[in-house]
Order: structure tokens, then sequence, then C-alpha cells
DNA sequence: CGGATCGTTGATCAACTTCAACGGTCGTGG
DNA sequence: CCACGACCGTTGAAGTTGATCAACGATCCG
């Protein structure tokens, strides 16, 4: 688990073991089973999660009761309501286990301890929102471009893995298209 | 112009009027004239801005010709396609200059620099690529969550300022809709 | 075995796009 | 300072995409 933290800060920073053992102490790890939820609308949010294993995914209810999926964070991916965290706010998000997942989580406090004792870590995480900002702006300009059909064939095309190791509506909700239309479209392309 | 930096640095971190004096050498200004571009497709991307007056637009043109914007930036928002900036890579996007505006901008090179000479910028710039990356999900919720009509009217709620400033088609690109269909609601509220 | 969960299929319908034509306004050049 | 053209917003008719609803099958798991 902390390994593997380890292993994604240094591919954005210099970091030798020894201090790493010092910043680990900052996190915990835990394992949350399928379909259990870290988080829960008007929760206050007070952690954010890496993922060592398994799969997660932040979502929200809209006004009409349907569950909508913004964002998934499977191996080496950080998730969390960024937001609410900042603000240590209540969020309006879900966090769902999509599958067991092992992951290791930091407070708000140690978040803030951590990032004034360790410059370097201001850095490291300066990168993932550079990043996880940058996957934002590409997603919208799917969802912009193209109709939805062609959304999913690209998503497909892109991360096979993905489609594969997620139910079915959770990549509709993905998308922002019904189960049932995607379901069609899986269906034409047989032809 | 860097006195508007300054205020915005201060919102996020402490930092003194002494420092900020050797900060703002790392940055330039410039004024750029309506319609003008800074950053077209195929570019390296080798700057971010800061908009001290007036207003930007990051767009791409989509598959059958049509511009759509992804982002505005008005004062005191950062704007780039950071994706490219990070990695020194050519661009899809396009940026352009809405209304005749004031700016700040700052190279790569010098970005790197900063944040190696004075990690607490390391520490604005964490923030503000969280608030971004938090803005994105926030937009891409309502995409999600309403149609479009609703999208118009809750965006106008919040941002009444930004219907006003900016040309129609502009919105309806921004909002992923048709500048017909944008007309049309707007025609529709009046009965 | 039995129930819940997930994917499929077809019919209907609404939201939204596309295309085409028109009118107003702004800015530029003559 | 006027006239022209480009640009932008509007309107209507027709066409598509994708949502909704309902029913059915399959599969998984206790």
């Amino acid at each position: 688990m902390y390994s593997d933290l380890y292993s994604h800060i240094t591919q954005f920073v210099e970091l030798n073991s020894n201090d790493f053992e010092q910043i680990s102490s900052y996190y915990e790890c835990k394992t949350i089973k399928k379909k259990k939820h870290l988080l829960k609308a008007n929760d206050l949010c007070k952690e954010i999660y890496f993922v060592t294993k398994g799969c997660l995914h932040l979502y929200f209810i809209d006004d009409s009761g349907t569950e909508k999926t913004v964002q998934f964070a499977m191996e080496n991916w950080w998730l969390s309501d960024f937001q609410a965290f900042n603000r240590q706010s209540k969020t309006n998000f879900f966090i769902q286990a999509v599958e067991t997942t092992d992951l290791l989580h930091i407070s708000f406090d140690n978040y803030q301890k951590l990032l004034t004792d360790w410059p370097i870590m201001e850095r490291y995480y300066r990168q993932i929102h550079e990043i996880a900002h940058g996957a934002s702006l590409t997603r919208m300009r799917y969802i912009f471009n193209y109709s939805k059909e062609e959304v999913f064939y690209r998503f497909r095309e892109q991360f096979p893995e993905f489609v594969q190791r997620v139910p079915q509506y959770l990549v509709a909700s993905f998308l922002g298209l019904t189960p049932e239309y995607l379901s069609k479209i899986r269906g034409k392309k047989l032809s």
C-alpha cells in the first residue's frame, strides 16, 4: 500500500525512502468492501483517498433521483470532493467502492501539516491537481465534441480495461447517457 | 496589473510586498486586442495567463468545424492549456481575447524557476489548481444534472454579469448548445 | 431455489439540432 | 458621413438523437 504511494510520488518529485518513511506516517490505510461508502451527501469531507487496489467512484444524485458518476479512481488515483475538503464543508457527493478497495487516506489536519512540514509534497500535490484539472478539461472536450455514441466508442478504445471492470450502468452514468441507450449502442455495433 | 496578482496571491498565502517585488519579476504583462489569439492549435503552449482586466476564452474546433468554448477567464483568473503547458507539448486549443484584455504571463522556464525559488508559490498554485479542478467537477455536474434550458437559467442566475458581457454565441458554445436554441430559450422566457 | 440486480429490447415522446431565411447593428472604407 | 458588408441574434419547419417507460431474460449470491 505505502510502497504504491511512494512509487507514485517519485514519479513527480525526488524523494528518498528515509524521508518517505516519515511522510508515510501522515497517512493511514484501510480496506473498504464493495458497495460501501467512504463519503455521503451532507457529510463533512474530512479526507482524501489514494487507491492502491480496486476502484472507487464519486457520484451525486440528480434532481430526478438518478446517480451520476463524476469521476472514477482506480489504482494510483487520488479521489475526493476537493472543493468540500478544502473548505472543510459539507459535500453533495457520494464516494463508494465499485470493487473491494485498498486505499490510503489522509485527514485535513494531517494534510495541512504535511504540506507545511514537507514542501516537496506541496510540489507533488500541485502536479496532481494540475493533471486532474487537465483531465477534466479533456473530458469536457469529449462530451462536447462527440455524440454519445461516439463518446462511448472513444472511451472504450482509450480505456478498454475500464469498460470490462466497471458495471455497464456506471459507465453509462459516467459518460452521461442512460443504461438503456448504452445497451443499444453496444447492440448496434454487432451488426 | 501586478498589484492585482499580489492581491490574488495574498488571498491564498501570506506574502509580504518585498518578497512580491522579487516574485513579480518572473512575470511579464501585456495587453491583447479583442479577437486576437494568444494560443492556436499546434502551437507549443509556452505560457500561462492571469487576466487583470478583460476576458479570454479557451476553445477548440470540433470535428464539424464549430468552435467550442471550454473555459472563460475574467479578472483574476488563470488560463492556459495546462496539460500541454506541463508537458511542453503542442496544444489542440485556442486562446482568444473576448474583449481587449490586460494580462500577466509567465513562461514555462520562469514558472519552474519560480516554484523552485519560492516554495510559497508552489503552495499558491497548488490551491489554484485545486480550485480549478473543483470548479470543473461542479460544471460537469451541472451539465449532467440539468436540461440545456435549465443549465442556461442557472448559469445566468449565478453569473449574470457574464451573460451580459459575453456575446451570446460564446455563452451558447460554453454551455454546450446551439446559438439558435439559446435564442429560443430566451424568447420563451419572455412569455 | 428465490429474489435482487443488471442488461436487453421495443414503442413512444421530448429535447435539441440543423438548415434556411431575415433583420438589426456595428465598424470600416470610400 | 453615408453605404456597404460582415457579424450576430431571431424565427420557423423539419429531422435526429437520446430519454423514458415497461416488460422480459440472464446471472449472481445467499
